[in-house]
DNA sequence: CTTAATGCAAACCGTTTGCATAGAT
DNA sequence: ATCTATGCAAACGGTTTGCATTAAG
C-alpha cells in the first residue's frame, strides 16, 4: 500500500482514485508549488483521469484535513504544497514565478511580539518577499 | 480647488467626476481598507453616481500612478488604501475583517538580509498576520 | 447494500473589456 | 473640436456547486 493510501486513511479520508493520484503527484513535486490546473494537466499527461472539479474538491479536502497548504500570493490563482514540513515563508520571483522558501527565527519571534503589543491573537501569518530571483536579475 | 483635484493633476490624470469622488472618499476613509465595491456602494449611498466598472478603472489608474496601494490578502477580493503614508504591514482579524497596521524595523531589515543571502533582489514584500483582534477574542 | 465521491455542465463572483456616448481641455 | 473617460452589458478566469452516475466500504 502506497504512502498516499495510508496518509489518506490517517486523515480519515476514503481512499479513492483521484485522491491517491493528487496526493502522489504532490509528493513527487515536493519542491514545487502547484495550482489546481497544474495538477490536473500533469495527471492528464500521465494518462490518468480526474476532472478539474474533483481536483479542486480534493485539494480543498486536503487543506481541511491539514495535509496541504494553500497560498494565494498576489494574483488570482491559488497554489498548493504538502503541509508535512516545517513552517516557512516565501520569496516569489515576479519574472519567472519561481518560489523560494525560507525560515527565519528572528522574524517568527518578532511578529509574535508585535501581535502581543497590539493585543492581537495570532493564528497564522504570511510573509512574502517579491522581487527577482538569482536567475532573473 | 479640492486636494483631490490637485493630486489628480499632479499625477497627470484628468480631473473627472468619478476620479474626484473616489479619491475624496479614500481620503475620508484613511484608516480603512476598502474594496472596489465598498467604495461604489458608499458613493451610491451618498447620492453620487459612478459605475462599478469605472470605480475599478479609477482604482487601477490610481494604483499605476502610485496614489493607491492594492492588497489581496487571502481570499478573492482586493482592498485599497491611499499610498501617501509610510510603508507598513497588516494584521487582519479573521473574525471581523478589521485591519490593523504596524511597522517594525527589525523585520524590515531582516528580510533584506534574508533576500541577500539567497541572491534575491527585493522589489516588494507583504507581511500579514492573521488572527483575532483585541475586540474579537 | 449504503453512503460518499466523481464527472459534467452550469453557476458564481470579482474583475476586465468592447463599444457607443458623454465629458474634459 | 479632439480625444479621453464613462456606462452598460457582455466576457473572463479561477473556483464552486447541483445533479445524475459510479465506486468505496
Amino acid at each position: 500500500m502506497s504512502g498516499a493510501q495510508s496518509e489518506l486513511k490517517n486523515a480519515g479520508l476514503k481512499v479513492t482514485g483521484p485522491r491517491v493520484l493528487v496526493l502522489d503527484y504532490l509528493e513527487a513535486s515536493r519542491d514545487r508549488h502547484l495550482s489546481a490546473e497544474d495538477i490536473w494537466t500533469a495527471l492528464k499527461e500521465q494518462g490518468e483521469e480526474a476532472s478539474l472539479a474533483t481536483v479542486y474538491r480534493v485539494l480543498t479536502q486536503f487543506e481541511s484535513a491539514g495535509l496541504v497548504h494553500r497560498h494565494t500570493f498576489e494574483g488570482n490563482t491559488s497554489v498548493f504544497e504538502l503541509a508535512d514540513e516545517d513552517h516557512h515563508d516565501h520569496m516569489v520571483c515576479t519574472k519567472c514565478g519561481s518560489v523560494t522558501e525560507y525560515v527565519d527565527d528572528v522574524i517568527e519571534k518578532r511578529q509574535h511580539e508585535i501581535a502581543a503589543a497590539h493585543n492581537f491573537q495570532v493564528s497564522d501569518h504570511v510573509h512574502v518577499i517579491y522581487g527577482l530571483c538569482k536567475a532573473c536579475h
